[in-house]
DNA sequence: AGGACGATTAACT
DNA sequence: GTTAATCGTCCTG
């Protein structure tokens, strides 16, 4: 089998909206130390546009924390939040321009028992928020600015079949509770109906919420 | 040097 | 529905 096909450059290098729309079902993959593929298929992203959008960490200006932003498309901004939490995004449009796209939630695909976290108790909820996303794909400040694009990288992407526009829906981004309208509200969250994905096998609660 | 706060989560009532 | 956890980052002085 060969490996599947990554996006390019250029898949990045274009309105964040088209590209949080066309990440939804790409697979996102961690290679651990040892090679094992940790990853799952995105069926969730937010978009994050420009020093004007008042929800995206460039409306406050450049700072060393956010500076990836601002870098060439393809590549990680990771940050670290709430005291406890790291947050995965990936840079769009051109270097220059700050935008993003967070990516939310994801169903669980390979390596799922390695994303088995300490804390246990009911049915875990591996990869179904940001930041749980980032403790199941080990994902940490060493991989902010990571090059997704090289043949090379820790973490990287691969792309999916394309879904029908009846498989998408939309809302508003979620967290925002200081931001104003109309960015607190506008539709820049992107969900996929995961049951247009390969169901992941063994692990039967992992569809669930 | 000190304080406010956060693109969240889990555990409560 | 509410709230504690927990600390890097940014801003003020």
């Amino acid at each position: 089998m060969p490996a599947p096909p990554r996006p390019s450059r250029a898949f990045f290098t274009r309105r964040t909206l088209v590209v949080a729309r066309a990440l939804l079902g790409c697979r996102l993959v961690h290679s651990d130390r040892d090679g094992t593929r940790v990853s799952g298929w995105i069926i969730e992203t937010e978009a994050y546009i420009g020093p004007e959008d008042e929800g995206c960490h460039a409306h406050s200006g450049y700072t060393q924390r956010n500076a990836n932003l601002w870098g060439p498309p393809g590549h990680a901004y990771v940050y670290f939040t709430y005291g406890m939490h790291w947050m995965f995004n990936i840079v769009t449009e051109r270097a220059g321009f700050p935008a993003a796209v967070l990516i939310r939630a994801l169903l669980p695909s390979e390596g799922v028992e390695r994303m088995r976290r300490r804390r246990g108790g009911g049915r875990p909820d591996l990869t179904g928020g940001p930041a749980k996303i980032c403790q199941a794909l080990r994902i940490d400040r060493r991989l902010n600015g990571a090059d997704l694009c090289l043949p090379s990288a820790e973490i990287w992407l691969e792309r999916g079949r394309p879904f029908p526009p009846s498989t998408v829906t939309t809302g508003p981004r979620v967290g925002l509770n200081n931001v104003p309208e109309p960015w607190k509200t506008i539709p820049w969250r992107f969900r996929l109906d995961p049951r247009e994905l390969p169901a992941p096998r063994g692990i039967p609660w992992a569809r669930d919420p």
